[in-house]
DNA sequence: CCCTTTTGTGACCTGCCTGTTACCGGCTCA
DNA sequence: TGAGCCGGTAACAGGCAGGTCACAAAAGGG
């Protein structure tokens, strides 16, 4: 799930950002008015959290063009006792608005009450800790490192234990969800699978920090 | 998780198993029924989805013969404005109905209600005392100390025991639930994997403080 | 159509799990 | 006192699960 944060306060920008990939999502970040346009048009985010405040274009703008070619959900954020500019947010196709400060607790309820509203929340999360997927790409980032291509299946196996980052997923329930149904005595294909994942995204591939083995049990991401 | 889906209506029988593949779960599928009896009792299911509606053995009829050998989690599909099936349905046993049309997120929310109710999703871990057994990792932690890994039969022996913390568990049931059936002659077996397990969580192996004998009778485990 | 990439299959190695045998010590009872 | 039972401990063998390699089959792209 892919977001688009635009704030020119640098801070609070990061401090969205952390929390939504804290959360489990992809952040893209914009600091201006103009870049948020940009890259909403590049990235065609799934949400989009816009402070009103903002150079280049303000929030207003940015949330009419937006509005000319998505109904993508839209948070905006306001400083409190401006009435007006709450007004005119949701006249011009804003879900939903939050007023300076607010609680990173606060923003994730809301975002992912829009998300329940709008249909989306099944989607399995695309990022924790230092493991970001981009689905449509089929690549993987590992922290700093740059995009790693993955194959049909290692995407699948690769979201399936994001989902469930920091928990043992079973061999067979990932057999289960990677190939469909399938004799659950194939664990020769997951080995492989797991194998060959772990060549492209462990900086050691014998040593595994990320997808560790749960012996008898299945595999797990560890993110941290 | 094994769930078994029982519906005459191939499309629907095929969305619902999609549904509950896709969140995870492993999926049973019978199109009537007998069939939906005969799968029960073969595979012994930790859930099932029951269409009223079917040829062979009505979904009441199934539902009887679930309840006559088990209190596993049982959903009924109903179609809307039957009221009187509603009610038998649940006179019957049921856990839950659902009127058809229904979305699959509507579907999942259930049961997902339906297995925390039943206290089944092992999310949460099983603890008593100072011990706190982590099913899905295959690890239990002793007070403050580090996780300990554990073996299959390991696992399922200490999860019996803290079922009945405090209590003695005859050898007779232990090997029975540890090995399935097994020549109840067999008590090595048992002598063994005690002695094993005492290894791993015994601060003094000769000593044992939690998992004590019950001399002629079995073992229990001992918290305060 | 050919070449590359991806996926599936068999084989081998390793270490750990598990079942088995053996032996020890304590207790009870004839 | 010695046989019989029970529980604990040690040692060992077979088997299974997981990791790796090599190669075949299938899919995909030009």
């Amino acid at each position: 799930m892919k977001m688009l944060v635009a704030d020119d306060d640098r801070d609070l920008r990061e401090l969205i950002g952390f929390t939504l990939t804290q959360a489990g999502y992809f952040v893209l970040k914009a600091p201006d008015g103009l870049n948020a346009v940009r890259m909403f048009e590049s990235e065609s985010p799934d949400l989009v959290v816009l402070d009103i405040n903002m150079p280049g274009a303000s929030g207003f703008q940015v949330c009419e063009a937006i509005r000319k070619r998505s109904r993508v959900p839209v948070i905006m954020l306001t400083v409190r006792g401006e009435e007006e500019d709450l007004v005119r947010a949701l006249e011009l196709g804003a879900d939903d608005y939050l007023t300076k400060p607010f609680s990173p607790r606060t923003l994730l309820a809301r975002i992912k009450a829009l998300l329940r509203r709008a249909g989306m929340e099944n989607a399995a999360p695309l990022a924790a800790g230092k493991v970001r997927l981009d689905i449509e790409e089929h690549t993987v980032e590992i922290g700093e490192g740059a995009p790693v291509r993955l194959t049909k299946l290692e995407l699948r196996l690769l979201q399936m234990l994001l989902a469930n980052a920091g928990h043992t997923v079973s061999s067979d329930r990932l057999l289960i969800q990677v190939w469909g149904h399938r004799n659950s005595g194939d664990r020769q294909l997951l080995k492989q699978l797991v194998h060959r994942l772990r060549q492209k995204i462990e900086t050691d591939p014998a040593v595994p920090q990320l997808l560790q083995t749960a012996s008898g049990a299945g595999y797990k991401l560890v993110v941290e």
